[in-house]
DNA sequence: TGAACGTATGAGCATTCGTTCAGATGAAAC
DNA sequence: GTTTCATCTGAACGAATGCTCATACGTTCA
């Protein structure tokens, strides 16, 4: 396999993050394409909600939320409060509010064609 | 399990995209949420490049890139023309060049703390 | 303290995914 | 036509993923 554009090629490489920034975006935006998370995360986009209410919105077991939930803490996508014996979630910023309207927007947009 | 805040799950429900855009919208970021994949959409940040030169980018066979470019290509996030033999691939719009750079934006703010 | 409740965690299983290998398709040059 | 080169596709296999079940943790209230 031989490089054909080597200029190209070198600019793509120039602009490129390390190995370990590419990874971290891919499991930022992994964390998001899963039907669960998403459904989690969109959820959350103007209100909190505790978990058991999450579970109800998403229609899966408390517990698989909670595994769910895990991901999103780690990798900083929402975070929660803790009220009596519950724990409140709600979206860790605005930065991942513009992302996930983002994402809403380039599928509305596909739809059109 | 029962609901806690009927009101909050309300507003969450009223605000929450169809199903059908729920997983639309978690296939796109399931597609960038890939090393590999996340590897080529950066790589074409700036520049087109043909299929042989994105495997010398990324790293694995020409036909592991061929395989995950079908899958930008069907969720719209590369488009492609053809130059003889070879295809030339580019990010679709500036639309996912924005949601790359928000993606970027996250986790050099998240290594941070 | 002990019971009750909401949440978190670990194990296990079925499913999905990403890769390589081998071969097919298609375009250009002879 | 045939050869060559770049790309695409299907099969197969190991690795990773998401769910549920059962259980543990931690807080509240009696």
């Amino acid at each position: 396999m031989t490089i054909v554009h080597p200029g190209e090629v070198s600019r793509a490489l120039s602009h490129l993050p390390g190995d370990t920034d590419i990874a971290n975006i891919a499991a930022v935006f992994d964390a998001l394409g899963d039907v669960t998370r998403v459904h989690i995360a969109l959820a959350l986009l103007h209100v909190e909600l505790c978990v058991c209410d999450l579970a109800a919105v998403v229609g899966i077991s408390q517990s698989g939320v909670s595994h769910q939930l895990r991901i999103l803490r780690d990798l900083r996508i929402v975070s929660y409060r803790r009220d009596g014996k519950r724990a409140v979630y709600r979206l860790i910023d605005d930065h991942v509010r513009e992302v996930l309207m983002l994402g809403l927007a380039h599928t509305l947009e596909s739809q059109e064609n």
